[in-house]
DNA sequence: ACACATAGTGTCTTTAAGACACTATTAAAA
DNA sequence: TTTTAATAGTGTCTTAAAGACACTATGTGT
């Protein structure tokens, strides 16, 4: 006698089976006073409790339906906001990691306005913007260290074929500005006129005004990404 | 009074929480006869009892020790090699893919030569070589269709700036075949001074003698990849 | 008015792909 | 045996887009 899904469905319980520790971390980043800036936040509670760590979490099944869901909670919960670029990363998942066992984490990247959660990060003690290269010396919670790097390492890569980056500026910014991210990102000065021509072409921005003049020089002027629009990829990268 | 982390892993028992669901799977290409082959499984168990599906399943916390080895020791039982190519490509989490529950599964793209494979393949009636267009058209298990779509796109790009998909490709082969796989990958004719071009440039392939004529016409040179050479990518792309 | 700093453009060079005609080498047909 | 057809592989011109860099434009501070 065959047993049909219903009937296997009615007898399974998932409290027979081990699974693994599966959590979902973000590598949230954002750029300010021409610096890479990485979210961490505190671990309250053991394992590593004490040390810094990507934000992060067990999925609530109760709450969330989908991975996307619940690292966009946890966003929310650390940032106030929700990002305005998030990207899956990969996923990590080895018996080495978590004290506790097997775990999984499910990675993605995110990049925000700092301006947008500036307040909420300031009220919350035990969330942090650090510089990359600072964080990147610290001694971070399970492999967090690792994980941070292979996000740093693909938001190069973007700068080199797109225009993301710009996710991580202000809602506004000045070409210049983006310029400047986009350089810190490659480690390497880009042709100003190589980088407006495309601008011009992946025509994702538009212009709003001109910036009051803040520094010395020419005042620039400022941008937005446009609404609705989809990511540009250009054809050819930028020289590595 | 605090307590230590060797206090809490004392205490903490994995059996009182309730972690997702947690899978492996792979969508592991090949190229014969100018087609794109895809591998499916039939699932002998519930659920989606009976139905094709991309070949994986849960990690076994006894034989793996991470995420690449689950997948690895799957691919090595389904098809009896060690797969030349293999990466993560994503992962996919929610509460409606599996009746069972909430569940996750991190998938990896691989790509194998049909010949290494084939007679292991052939014996086992569970498991299959399929035409990817026959398999769109198929009602496979889970989100399986989508999942394999997206690892033909991303196979699709990779053909645009690299040439990975050689791994797809006998131990030997020649350029015009190599040029055909990226043109079905690609689903447009490359011209082949290009292509050829960019073989020269990406220095990833050697001469191994001529091809034995088994078609009318011209007989091609046959290549194999070089031990131990890093991936190649072009910075720029073929027009897509 | 002038120097300066920064924004932004013009234009020549360089790189690598697209187009396509050309030669090369084989098997089959005449 | 020459010819034809088919496929492999090359030469070379054109085109697209990045690099280099000098130039103009527009602000501030003296």
């Amino acid at each position: 006698m065959q047993e049909t899904e219903a009937e296997f469905l009615q007898k399974y319980d998932r409290r027979e089976y081990l699974a693994p520790l599966m959590t979902v971390d973000a590598a949230i980043f954002t750029f300010h006073g021409g610096k890479l800036l990485v979210l961490l936040t505190k671990r309250c509670e053991h394992p590593e409790k004490g040390k810094w760590a990507l934000p992060g979490g067990f999925v609530d099944e109760e709450k969330d339906a989908s991975l996307e869901e619940a690292i966009q909670r946890k966003l929310q919960e650390k940032t106030g906001v929700k990002a305005p670029y998030i990207e899956q990363l990969m996923s990590v998942g080895n018996n080495q990691r978590d004290t506790r066992g097997w775990s999984v984490t499910v990675v993605y990247t995110a990049l925000v306005a700092l301006q947008s959660c500036q307040s909420f990060v300031d009220n919350v003690s035990e969330v942090r913007w650090e510089i990359y290269e600072e964080a990147l010396k610290m001694d971070l919670a399970f492999d967090h260290i690792e994980i941070m790097k292979a996000a740093r390492e693909r938001l190069k890569q973007k700068a080199l074929y797109s225009m993301v980056p710009a996710y991580a500026l202000p809602e506004e910014f000045t070409l210049p500005e983006l310029q400047h991210c986009l350089e810190v990102l490659i480690d390497k000065p880009i042709q100003k006129k190589s980088f407006r021509r495309r601008v011009e072409q992946a025509d994702l921005m538009e212009e709003v005004g001109l910036r009051s003049a803040d520094k010395k020089g020419r005042p620039s002027m400022a941008y937005r990404l446009k609404e609705g629009v989809k990511d540009f990829t250009f054809i050819r990268n930028l020289d590595a």
